[in-house]
DNA sequence: ATAGTTCTACGAAAAATTTCGTTGTTTAAT
DNA sequence: ATTAAACAACGAAATTTTTCGTAGAACTAT
């Protein structure tokens, strides 16, 4: 029972149900009408709520009239699954190679500096052994 | 004139195009195939080579009678657009997040650690001025 | 109680993407 | 000179994804 790949829309509505918590169908629908700058109608979001529920994306709370949706699978397994899906297709599959490229997209934080050389550091001891 | 945004089948194409040089429709049907692990059809690959040609993601060499493409944009430019997309959509817009995710997705090779190390110093230098 | 609002469910329209069949042309082989 | 193979162009079918309208149930406030 391995989950689907999501489409774009499914994963815009993970992003915003990981970010943001268990939410109604009503929160989801602001939150994609902002992310999107336009105006997402109500049943559209709805729709695509209850397909993701079909598919397994997604689990809900039925206790209350308005049922409450949150992602059925982790963020980080997911988030693999895209990489890998986006390395394999535009970058060779070289995953060291969009990371890179991630971390030139936009300036980095100096935390973000610091957090990527424990990284590094962690790596290369495993890598040792 | 901005590049339209790629489908996933035309970036698997332009993934093909960069990696493999200019091709042809034929060999651009055989990659296509053995990537996909399913036969795709001759007129199919032909078809996406020709939109993307039209929305000008693609140029073709016309002088002989088989047609030879080539992306229109460099590999930086798309790898850059598709990884701000999906950071946006499932990182809440953190490249650097997104960077570490890929890095540890599969095992990175010794020579790739040093390589984001420089990486790394030459951000933090930037950052000093 | 009645009217107005909010919700789910559902089907189907609309739009986007992918696949394919046909046609006519050029090249290659017999 | 015929026949066969390879090609581009094109339209349209097939499929997938997204958007929307409508109906009916549940809740709210008058």
């Amino acid at each position: 029972m391995s989950a689907p790949r999501p489409t774009e829309s499914e994963l815009s509505i993970l992003g915003i149900l990981w970010e943001h918590g268990p939410l109604r169908v009503r929160e989801v629908t602001e939150h994609l009408s902002r992310d999107k700058g336009e105006e997402v109608g109500y049943t559209t979001a709805l729709k695509l709520l209850q397909i993701m529920h079909e598919k397994g994306l997604v689990t809900r709370d039925e206790s209350q009239r308005s049922h409450v949706y949150k992602p059925a699978h982790a963020q980080r397994k997911i988030q693999k699954q895209v990489i890998r899906s986006v390395a394999d297709r535009i970058f060779g599959g070289a995953t060291a190679e969009l990371a890179m490229q991630a971390f030139s997209a936009r300036k980095a934080k100096p935390g973000e500096i610091q957090q990527m050389r424990e990284l590094l550091d962690k790596l290369e001891r495993k890598q040792e052994k």
